[in-house]
RNA sequence: AGACACCUAAUGUC
DNA sequence: GACATTAGGTGTCT
């Protein structure tokens, strides 16, 4: 299966937080299926990677917009991936508390991603540190936000992006 | 209160259990009042956490021996300590049932456990993955034959075992 | 409803 | 080698 769709969009999202909790680094590749490619990133000084993994997802699918077509998204947490795939609806069941009875962290960020979800978006999960080109340039656009670095964001053609043209190495759930 | 009474022996007991129900393992810590420390441990291929525990303190009762001096035994297992408590006098009594009427589950081994018992062996709690030396140490042992990983089990002069000088961090019911 | 224990998984770091 | 951020579950009793 391949790394993107071309009738829909693929992005690949990442967290980092240097510490954890610290300061931290969000980021995302955003390919639109016109053919361009941006990316995104951010800052936040104390925050945890858990929180920095939901912003990537939220702030790329907010620059999406609601109204687009599909979505392949690449995430490596499986936080993300588990509340997007059906803990969040189980979740708001319960009153926002967990299988054994405490409140879910990180409710204020569930409850921005909620209403962003969709049956468009297909989310897929890509392992962490194994060689995928999109999530190793996350992981680094990520990084360097959370250590201040400068980075510098693309936003051009997707034809001179270099970054999405493999696949990646293995899709578990 | 200190960890050991310097007139009866001391023990730490604890059981693990990959996957739970998994491989597991059990541990004991056994300090007898003439000075010397054996460590015991074994292995069980398809078991519960809970069984694990249960047999821990087994073993290290019948190590003991039932004609020994008082024996200060310290366990993680809210489970055992009820059972020791009184619940075995109670299940007995009920024909081996639980309060609801449902039948107790290991009575197998609560069968075992109960002729060791008496009123010479104090049963305390030490919280687990707090930092207790003795309830870390057998926690040790326990995993690593849960894992069929190798273990020495130390047998030898108490004066020169490591795990035995601190006091558990408290010893709630 | 409560309690203790035993795990499973991914990520982030030091 | 260690720890933190987070979730899912089972084993068992009162």
């Amino acid at each position: 299966m391949a790394t993107h769709s071309p009738l829909g969009a693929t992005v690949f999202t990442d967290g980092a937080c240097s510490g954890n909790p610290g300061p931290g680094g969000w980021a995302a590749v955003v390919a639109r299926p016109e053919g361009r490619v941006h990316e995104l990133g951010g800052f936040a000084p104390q925050t945890t990677n858990n929180r920095m993994e939901i912003i990537a997802a939220i702030e790329a699918l907010t620059a999406l917009g609601t109204d687009a077509g599909p979505v392949l998204l690449w995430t490596d947490s499986k936080y993300v991936l588990g509340a997007a795939g059906g803990w969040i609806a189980g979740w708001k069941r319960r009153g926002w508390r967990k299988a054994d009875g405490i409140p879910v962290l990180n409710q204020d960020l569930w409850e921005r991603l909620d209403p962003l979800l969709s049956a468009r978006i297909v989310w897929r999960y890509v392992p962490g540190h194994a060689g995928n080109l999109g999530n190793t340039r996350a992981d680094e656009i990520a990084v360097a936000f959370s250590k201040g670095r400068p980075v510098t964001l693309y936003d051009g053609p997707r034809a001179a992006y270099p970054y999405l043209e493999r696949e990646p190495p293995t899709s578990g759930a």
